[in-house]
DNA sequence: CGCGCGCATTGATCGAGATCGACAGGCAAG
DNA sequence: CTTGCCTGTCGATCTCGATCAATGCGCGCG
């Protein structure tokens, strides 16, 4: 029986493969192996373009992406954020109704497409698995519309920030709740303003504010501290449970 | 082998069910069959609460239900709209993080949590299916999410109506594009405010632009009617691919 | 009937965030 | 070094949607 961890370490990359792991089911691994291959973009690459057929689903190892919508006059709108670990595939689907853009190099350990469905179909309960991850992105989804629909510029910012953390906290171990914390910003303040519905401006602005009250520090435009995790979160208005928002 | 096609007609609802159907697949049947119940609620129900365990999943047969938030300070936000055929629950989890609420009588065809998840784990092709429909709603959640961050309140309630009057024709099987339709409108301003993540009033002046500019017609206030469909939906600012954003 | 109540609409005003403009710092090319 | 370009920040002003308030309207009920 194949594990349904949220993590399973795989013995070729140091991420979590989402379907397959060497020491659940070496059967699986075999599928997969012939089929797999390890890309570098740079920022700035499409990793997947609206509409267009895919070739491969990918893990993303290291780096950051967005998913995206632009409309015709220029409008753009993030709708999620990709960072390692994190899956950029559709099993079912060849294509995406989004953009899906590195906003810094990224690292991929791909699969063929198809080979990868293949896999779907043939290992059903590997189905499960997936579908546990599209939930979590579903409720990621869900709770963003809750920050985009009705929080002030300042509190998209402050959610922003802590989940980030969370995220990024998460990734490495270390705990977030209480006290410091560390946040690499892996977007400029552009691809900020993207996902938060705002204007840069209004995003630079939120960032001296909450930096001036104390909140914040930025030592460099990339690299914000959190003094006090939980007087930030306060400032994202969180509600009851305070799961990832991002 | 169990269809995958979208609706599924069964033998006792006159709604897709999601899961299971008399003809293609007895066993699955027989199992829910003893599971299932019929019960109707009256507006204002509380179908989920989040954090709170599930009894049933459902599938909702006729009336209209959301899935929201609401902050501490009272700022609410809908994060999706539940209409017939739309299904209640989270495979693999006894939880929501999100309210579900009746806002109109519900009629759902109810299956017990427990044992439904046991045919999903007994009968992995199902997850399939569930896996389809999750993505589909993940897909749902992000047009959405382009809506509230990047437009405005005029093009939020085009965007609304469109996707409404989508939903509702294909429900009933008639024909959208080009010509007029007819929306009903299952939800009070203030339901459609919580989704649209404006005022009441904004979304009431809204209405009324949209009525002095004649995109839309009002006979009553649940019923509206759009001579021009195309012309309602560039209104709502949809870039290439016209599929449905609820 | 009149009354109260809930929902929707409309008006007047306010303010948060967008817009427009200017400037500073970093950095690569010349 | 200067020049140009890109990103980020900050100021001034405008505007769209929120807020506060009044009115209309349908409806059940005493």
């Amino acid at each position: 029986m194949v594990k349904l961890s949220p993590i399973v370490a795989c013995g070729t990359c140091p991420i979590r493969h989402n379907a397959v792991c060497a020491k659940c089911d070496a059967e699986e691994l075999v599928i997969l192996e012939q089929a797999k291959s390890y890309k570098t973009l740079p920022a700035g690459s499409r990793l997947a373009e609206a509409g267009e057929t895919l070739s491969y689903f990918s893990t993303i190892i290291e780096g950051c992406a967005t998913i995206s919508r632009t409309l015709e006059d220029g409008r753009r709108q993030t709708v999620g954020l990709l960072l390692p670990s994190d899956f950029i595939g559709r099993p079912g689907r060849a294509t995406s109704p989004f953009d899906v853009e590195a906003l810094t190099e990224v690292k991929l350990c791909r699969f063929e497409r198809t080979t990868f469905e293949q896999l779907v179909t043939d290992t059903p309960h590997i189905a499960t698995r997936l579908l546990t991850m599209t939930l979590d992105e579903l409720d990621a989804a869900r709770d963003w519309a809750v920050v985009l629909g009705r929080m002030t510029a300042r509190e998209k910012v402050a959610a922003f920030l802590v989940s980030l953390a969370r995220r990024q906290a998460g990734a490495r171990g270390t705990a977030t709740a209480g006290g410091r914390a560390v946040v690499h910003l892996p977007l400029s303040r552009e691809a900020m303003s993207d996902h938060l519905g705002l204007t840069i401006e209004t995003t630079s602005r939120q960032m001296t504010a909450l930096r001036k009250d104390g909140l914040i520090e930025t030592p460099t435009k990339r690299e914000i501290h959190i003094p006090d995790f939980d007087a930030l979160a306060f400032e994202a208005a969180e509600d009851d449970d305070g799961g990832p928002i991002v």
